[in-house]
DNA sequence: GCCCCTAGGTTTTACGTATAACGTCGGAGC
DNA sequence: GCTCCGACGTTATACGTAAAACCTAGGGGC
């Protein structure tokens, strides 16, 4: 209030109007104040605190302690609301623990650089990155930073600590689900994005079908959109020979292509052909019939994405373990005719 | 190369590779030499900092110059593409002068304080919030920090700059375009959200609708998501009296409950009853038939909150004009019967 | 009566950067 | 031969904070 003034105060500011000396703001406001600072003496230092409106630094606090409490999360892309949720997910234990988290969404890049550390303006203790935003991966390892990694190979990442989720046991889940219905004859819609996640699909799927006998496992791939996937269904579903029964899609968004493309073609979901999606999105009760799908937690994701990194930063051991995934049955999903 | 240690080189690590003061390093890194180092020299010192490895130390630069670069975009969660699009639009520019953007989504906020200054941990410039997320906004304002203010009352945001979208025009081409196909009864499907963007949306649907004799509007109110968009339809379209033919939803997510609502009536789209959206998310194309609706730019959106910002961080004059946007008719209309 | 300890502080320093203020040296101008 | 000036740097300083090192008075132990 005195200070007519138009910059912040600082902490010498709050000193001289608490009669203290600034290191007393310091330790009484970084509650160290213990048996050094009189409570009296620490309480007019909060008054007079509170009174000018104070608040730290946080240039000077990150640069004097060396560290930043913020983090750098490494995604690709926002366009579903996934990584949205693991972004929330990760900021909110973020926060509890005082840690900010600044995204960088990689493939398209932000900006001319291409650069996460350049585009992030601000020194970062550690990074979180999922393994689909390939492209910023190398910047990453360079950087030599405390690394987590999501959905990232355990044998390839080299000492980093990684989060699963436990997509292989989804994918089984959807393969015993429709192989109970009596489907044999499968189209596998695989997003063309080079992640380990989408390997441990394909992988998983051929394994548990080709252990019934009589099946059969067809691949279309296409880019993760709505128009891609309506393209590159109709192409696979127009071949000769005997029609798949089973559409399994690596993701809900291919799902929703694919279900324009079997109505193109005039057939009927699920009458003619069962669909699965794999995420859970809105779009998955949005559409008709309500998708059936595989739930991923992408909230508590991030959130284990971030407890992972806060232990590597504190030198603790990161819980281990995958993320359990649960399949969601829904309409799109019957036994074949 | 030659130091062993651990922590990362200063700007003085690289003055002593290169032979010269730290000095000259900052002059010659921060494209300050012309004039002042030769050429040689200059050279000789960015070797020495690509040799080493060299970055600047944001927290000292940040501390030096008194700003951060660094701006937060206050958003209300991030559970659509929209506010993602916002996002990625206002970082693209943020990138190209240089500048990070921080995120803080609010209704849900993140962590316990519930500070948007505290939980983004780190030195702000400036800010740009969306008038949706009211309950960040008081503590905004106190913040005196430069504002720019998205979909915004402009008289009612006291001297902050605001950036809108032309809503009232997309809510008059949807109107139009109904009135024109022949409607007449109106049911509005309005979101229960308090904010000055859904107001204009009630306030322009009505006015347009009542310039034309013998209409009528009846207002339904949900909270954005399927699930209550269903419920709330459904109540509105059970009523007594005769039922609407056109159903004009305040965003694409409550067109998407207000089909399933529909269908659930045993009607059909657009045969008993029309819809439209607003928004058109990936969701819009996905249902069937595929939803009319207004397209709103979210890049661009958020591209021209972060030029305003810019604009009133360097003391110039933001850029006036609401951004167009544009109604795209799809299969989810039609004349009535 | 002297020592030492504790409570309650203060003084000082360092973090890494950007830049204002200050040299220095060789040649041009006269 | 002196001045002056431009080219090419260097030295010194400040940003705001946290914390280590230091100071001082008063009281208890012996």
């Amino acid at each position: 209030m005195a200070r007519g003034s138009t910059t912040r105060p600082t902490s010498r500011d709050v000193a001289q109007a608490a009669g203290v000396s600034q290191a007393a703001v310091s330790l009484v406001l970084g509650d160290k104040w213990r048996g050094r600072v009189a409570e009296a003496t620490a309480e007019r230092v909060r008054e007079a605190a509170r009174e000018l409106g104070y608040r730290p630094n946080l240039a000077a606090r990150n640069l004097r302690l060396g560290r930043t409490r913020t983090v750098l999360l490494v995604v690709p892309a926002l366009t579903t609301e996934f990584f949205a949720g693991v972004y929330t997910g990760a900021a909110r234990v973020a926060a509890e623990h005082g840690f900010g988290v600044v995204l960088y969404p990689s493939p398209e890049g932000i900006g001319p650089a291409r650069d996460p550390f350049a585009s992030a303006q601000a020194a970062l203790d550690g990074v979180i990155a999922s393994s689909m935003a390939a492209d910023a991966l190398s910047a990453i390892r360079g950087e030599a930073l405390p690394l987590v990694m999501l959905d990232s190979d355990p044998e390839g990442s080299l000492g980093a600590a990684t989060v699963n989720l436990d997509i292989a046991d989804g994918v089984r889940q959807v393969a015993e689900h429709l192989l109970g219905l009596g489907h044999r004859r499968f189209l596998h819609l695989a997003a063309d994005v080079p992640s380990w996640t989408f390997e441990v699909r394909a992988r998983e799927l051929a394994t548990r079908v080709a252990a019934v006998p009589g099946t059969s496992v067809v691949t279309a791939r296409s880019p993760i959109s709505i128009e891609d996937a309506v393209a590159a269904t109709v192409r696979a579903l127009s071949e000769t020979g005997p029609r798949p029964t089973a559409l399994v899609c690596d993701d809900d968004k291919l799902a929703a292509g694919a279900y324009k493309a079997v109505r193109r073609l005039g057939l009927r979901i699920p009458d003619d052909v069962s669909v699965t999606g794999l995420d859970d999105l809105a779009l998955a009760t949005a559409i008709d019939p309500e998708l059936t799908t595989v739930r991923l937690d992408a909230e508590l994701f991030g959130e284990r994405g971030m407890r992972a990194l806060l232990a590597v930063l504190e030198g603790r051991e990161p819980e281990g373990g995958d993320i359990p995934v649960r399949l969601v049955v829904r309409g799109s999903t019957a036994p074949p005719r």
